[in-house]
DNA sequence: TGTTATTACATGCATACGCATATAAATTGG
DNA sequence: CCAATTTATATGCGTATGCATGTAATAACA
């Protein structure tokens, strides 16, 4: 009791979770990022399709999608302007905010994101698939999924 | 059953979960980039300072060490240059494999490091500490570590 | 409504990054 | 014990990144 805010857990249990949950994402991010479906796209650039095949209309601002990425909100629109080049993605001015621009996958785009998608998602069934039961795996995704809200 | 192995849990299963820990990694890193003790120090360069002061005997070969990093070797070999500039790390020969390089912090790095870390686990603690029990966060840092141990 | 502040995105610039490769030392195999 | 292979680190080079800032549009408010 020092008389700052009343949290549930003691600083070391805090700290010692999210380090091990920060050093497990960098053991399987290793991993990833040598799988061969990322030798055309990068992992981040792949993170970009991704959220806009699932964001809602598959429309997206790039303040919006920036929210959901580490990378800044320059590197994202210079990397909005490579994919753009690529022809994956396109930007269109927004009507109801003239400065904003909203982001949508071409038809390249949405085949590109399925397709290294479907290699993605079995590469990586494949290599943590045994890494934990089901029930553990349940129990993995809903701590996240509460930490992710809680700092949101 | 395919044929392949036999995984314990389903694709969506393990994608899914893996995906929520994945994304609570980043909303929570995001957080702490912006934390003021990451001013001096990025947050890359903090961790391989806490990697040095944390590794058995204070030592580590280069090789190593960017075993626990996201970035590629020649990356991390020209970021202990810079902190060598900056006087928190040295490099010495390995007297016992002469390809090799010892890496080890300075007093200076070791005070930075205590410093940062200070700042940044109380700044964890109040970012984190009321987002799950005390319960919670024991299982999330035993899943995340089995996690980890499975692909390692 | 006119002024100020805020928000969304883009760009200049210095720098950190990854890939390919070089160098040098250790290990392996005949 | 020598040649071929592997391992550890460093460097050249093109590119992606972040910070600071610019431009334009919306929001706040007096």
């Amino acid at each position: 009791m020092t008389g700052t805010s009343n949290p549930a857990a003691s600083l070391k249990v805090t700290t010692d979770a999210w380090e091990a949950l920060f050093r497990a994402q960098v053991a399987v991010m290793r991993q990833i990022t040598a799988m061969p479906e990322f030798g055309k796209l990068s992992m981040r650039e792949y993170d970009v399709l991704f959220n806009l095949r699932t964001c809602p209309g598959g429309k997206s601002r790039l303040v919006d999608l920036n929210k959901q990425l580490l990378i800044s909100q320059p590197s994202l629109s210079r990397m909005v302007t490579r994919l753009e080049d690529q022809g994956l993605v396109v930007r269109e001015p927004d009507p109801n905010d003239h400065r904003a621009m909203q982001l949508s996958l071409t038809e390249k785009g949405r085949k590109l994101q399925q397709e290294i998608g479907r290699e993605h998602v079995k590469h990586l069934h494949n290599l943590l698939g045994s890494a934990l039961s089901e029930d553990e795996f349940h129990e993995l995704r809903r701590l996240s999924t509460k930490l992710r809200d809680a700092v949101q």
